[in-house]
Formats: C-alpha cells, structure tokens, sequence
DNA sequence: AAAGTACTTTCCATACTGGAAAGTGGTTGT
DNA sequence: ACAACCACTTTCCAGTATGGAAAGTACTTT
C-alpha cells in the first residue's frame, strides 16, 4: 500500500522504468538517456543493487571495462507493484489508469 | 518532462489524487483518509497552497471550525501533467500506462 | 611517462520529512 | 469564571537523502 521509496525517488524511477524496457543496459547509455552525472548514476544504481532490485554486471568490450545494469525478478516485481500502488493513488481522480498489454493500445490515450 | 516535486513527494501526492476525485475535501476527512497526522497534513496543505495547488478554505460547521481543501485549476493542471509525466516514464518498460475517460474501462486491467 | 577511459568514493552543503510538543482562538462543561 | 476540549498551526528537532565537485582506482592508449 506504500509507495516503496526506493522505486520512488525520481532518478531512480527513470532508472528503474529504463531498465525494465530494456534486457539489460550499458552504463553510458543509461546515464545519457537520463542525462545524470556519472556519480549520480553509479550512487543511484549501488542503491538498486543493495535493494537486489538491480543486477550490475561488469566486463570488457575489447580491453575497455564496460558496467551493464539489469533489473532482477525481484526488481520487476517491485516495478510492478510500484506502478499498481500509484494506479491506486492516482486512480480516485476520475483519471483512470491502467496496465494493459504491451502493442494494445487503448482508445483516446492522452 | 520533470516530476513537479511538489507534488511526487508521496504525502502530497496522496492528497493532490484524494483531492482531485473530490469537490473539496475536509481537513478531518483527508487527514482520517490517508492517516497523517494534523501536522504533517497542516504543513503539506500550506506547501501546496504556497504552490497554488490548492485553495483552503476556512468556515464553521454549527460553532466549530472546519478547513476544507480543494485543488486550483492550476493544481488540476498540474496533476494532470504530472501524471502524463509518469507515463511518459513508467511507459517505456512495455508497461503501458494510459489515461482513459471516466467508466470505460479497458480491457484486461491488471 | 602522460593522458585518457570508465567508473567509484568521498566530501559537502542543502533540502525535506515527519513526530512531538507547544501555541492560538474559540467553545463547552461544571 | 475556570478548566478542559476542539481544530488546527507552528516550532523544534533529528534523521535521511540528494546531487555536484573533486579525488581516487585500475587499467589502456599514445
């Protein structure tokens, strides 16, 4: 019923609802789309993976170390439990939010 | 393309949602809804009038005072941009969150 | 050897939050 | 009249979180 505050707090959101679109995600790219710095970045994503929501991977490309993030089960599952708690909260507003299947849109999205 | 802090904060949220369903609200009715305590909902009802979120109004029931809240146009405004806001971010995870109009529902809700 | 890449950590200064407690202005009870 | 209560509002406080800047780590490239 709450809004679980690791998901909440705003960079970790994006990264969060970045990372559940994606397999898994470069480093560089997550902190470019975002558009953080790259301590922001690495803090925020230590903070998902001591929460176990995020998976951090670390290897090469050619001789070059490379960090990829990716949501664990449990991550995903907080996602979607994060998502279905707001629709919960924001719901009462008349505006009616809801999931649906990727690739089904429904009629008259905003 | 921001999330208004203002109104992501979760407390506030919850009272920007509970109010945007409902013509005004009582301080005792919103305070009772979402079980925070009369300051913490005395000092984010002013957060949110300082925002010009919200008006607050101050009149009597028999002898005894009574505050009611209730969102501004541009506290509407501003909840309805946040919410597209959200969707825009929570969107690209294959989740996808929609606005429809009140009563229709779409087909398989989570 | 110097410079660069890809992060990580530390330092710092600034918010923001909520609970507890005290305060305000008016009302009810004895 | 005086104490107690109601409906909040404000103040006090203490802990948490954030982000930017800068320094640090561990290579690799020039």
């Amino acid at each position: 019923m709450e809004l679980d505050p690791v998901i909440h707090a705003p960079t970790r959101l994006q990264i969060v609802s970045l990372l559940a679109a994606a397999e898994e995600a470069e480093f560089a790219f997550v902190r470019d789309t975002l558009g953080v710095s790259d301590s922001v970045l690495s803090k925020q994503g230590s903070a998902l993976e001591n929460a176990g929501y995020v998976h951090v991977r670390k290897g090469y490309v050619g001789k070059r170390p490379k960090t990829w993030f990716k949501l664990t089960d449990r991550g995903r599952a907080a996602f979607t439990a994060y998502v279905a708690n707001l629709q919960r909260i924001v719901s009462p507003s008349g505006l009616n939010v809801v999931q649906e299947e990727r690739g089904q849109p429904a009629g008259r999205p905003l």
